[in-house]
DNA sequence: CGCTGTCAAGAGCAGTGCTCGGAAAAGTTG
DNA sequence: CAACTTTTCCGAGCACTGCTCTTGACAGCG
């Protein structure tokens, strides 16, 4: 271009930046669709190529290798993921911890069964040497962090820790201080061990279903994993010290909730 | 074959069926040994032939495809897996039903951590466009079997059904009949509920903690790991209503439970 | 000797990830 | 405009995979 510009990228640089970042996005794209289809083992990068009419050698221009890849499409699902968490359990009002949590698993469960490949990509067998190339722990860290400010929301609307009536082995609370750390020292340990047994109890679940290992064990007609979810999303409520009905509960015994059906 | 044996087996046939079994067994065992170095992605039938000394093509004819040695590899995890967790938890006091319910899980996160690449086979990511040939199913049974049979325990030490004074909304109460119609009419809605939330809870952490998603959230220090799962199982007994301590719990309370140490 | 059944080996096909050299296009400078 | 540099792209090629098919070797039996 005019040598008035010569320092400073220049405009022309920038549209080849820009479309640059095009192909990239289109490659993704087409990524995102074939696991969507054919599942993580399926992708290839020749078949991307062949989509996108190009030689299988020109992607590796814009994508180092099928592992970085792969990186790409985690980082985009755990974002997904976290997005729809971040935005469903912010909908709720905040006083309504139980509705607040609900939301976040209702939106797991949703987006897992809507994007089974990509949730089995974040949520099921790592890949053999891979290890999460910590561009990944951030995203990861999105729908934990929801969970566990609605753990904080908790212990803040209770009266007291509770002295230490029932407390937690001390070798256990040693092993949660990294927990400790995010969500900071209001949290007694008892309820920091809960949520995140709610936590894990969550994810098995929603695995469990989408991997097949409920058959034979959980109804298979319509209705019958909403209904199974939802009651487990109660109990895990219910073992937090919420209940769907009043915000505050005072005993420790939970009611039963009424469907609203 | 020669019309002097043509019905009866000869014992020329038999020796040859015998050889093909060894053949077969070598060729599993190769399989079993590569899939716990390189997970089942890696795994190769070229591969396991080059390392057998015989040509790939060869193998052929002892295992049908690689889909079904993935089968065959599958089957004997689960069998595996279900009879550690079965010799584990029968060799503890029926009476003592928390020290049966610690011990299968126990077995279960013990095996899954001693054969990592085995558990990720089972309840990892499924293959693709796999899905499980009916053989599978009995042997995955297994372990939710032991389960389901302290589950059934708890029910028979309880006084009674408990009237009906927190039960399940009838949907989820339908939705629970398969399992229903493996536990027997004995165990109260309730508790069913609880005990397939405690199992899922269960594979849910020994997932977490394999693949390595409880980075950053449960130390990895020496001891840590094992204090979380400890203190994650005596809270998954307490849910159950059974206490390490004694064998028949009074209040549906959970008295804390104290600490070996 | 021939016949038959089982087995193994080799070549081959279609596909994969990835590398490398050269060609072509695009942008920059004299 | 011409020359130069940078960026992009394609094709060939290597090593590997699952799987098939043809060929050949071996045994037992008539």
């Amino acid at each position: 271009m005019s040598q008035t510009e010569r320092d400073r990228p220049s405009v022309l640089r920038a549209a080849r930046e820009r479309t640059r970042a095009e192909i990239t996005r289109e490659i993704l794209d087409a990524a995102r669709r074939h696991l969507a289809t054919d599942g993580a083992s399926g992708l290839s990068l020749r078949a991307i190529a062949r989509e996108l009419g190009m030689s299988s050698s020109a992607v590796y221009g814009y994508v180092a290798s099928r592992d970085e890849l792969l990186t790409r499409l985690i980082v985009a699902a755990y974002d997904a993921l976290g997005s729809a968490a971040e935005t469903q359990e912010a909908a709720v009002d905040r006083e309504d911890l139980a509705g607040r949590w609900a939301a976040a698993c209702g939106a797991v469960q949703g987006w897992a069964l809507a994007n089974p490949n990509e949730y089995a990509l974040i949520y099921g067998t790592p890949v053999p040497g891979y290890t999460a190339p910590a561009a990944t722990i951030a995203p990861a860290a999105r729908v934990s962090s929801v969970l566990l400010g609605i753990l904080r929301d908790i212990a803040a609307g209770r009266p007291a820790p509770a002295t230490a009536e029932d407390d937690v082995p001390p070798d256990d609370r040693e092993a949660l201080a990294p927990a400790r750390s995010i969500v900071g020292p209001e949290v007694p340990d008892t309820l920091l061990h809960q949520g995140l047994m709610a936590w894990a109890a969550l994810f098995g679940t929603v695995s469990f279903e989408l991997f097949g290992q409920l058959h034979g064990i959980v109804g298979e007609q319509p209705g019958d994993r909403e209904a199974y979810f939802a009651e487990s999303v109660r109990r895990w409520a219910a073992q937090l010290g919420i209940t769907p009905a009043g915000t505050a509960p005072a005993a420790r015994k939970p009611a039963r909730p009424l469907e609203p059906a």
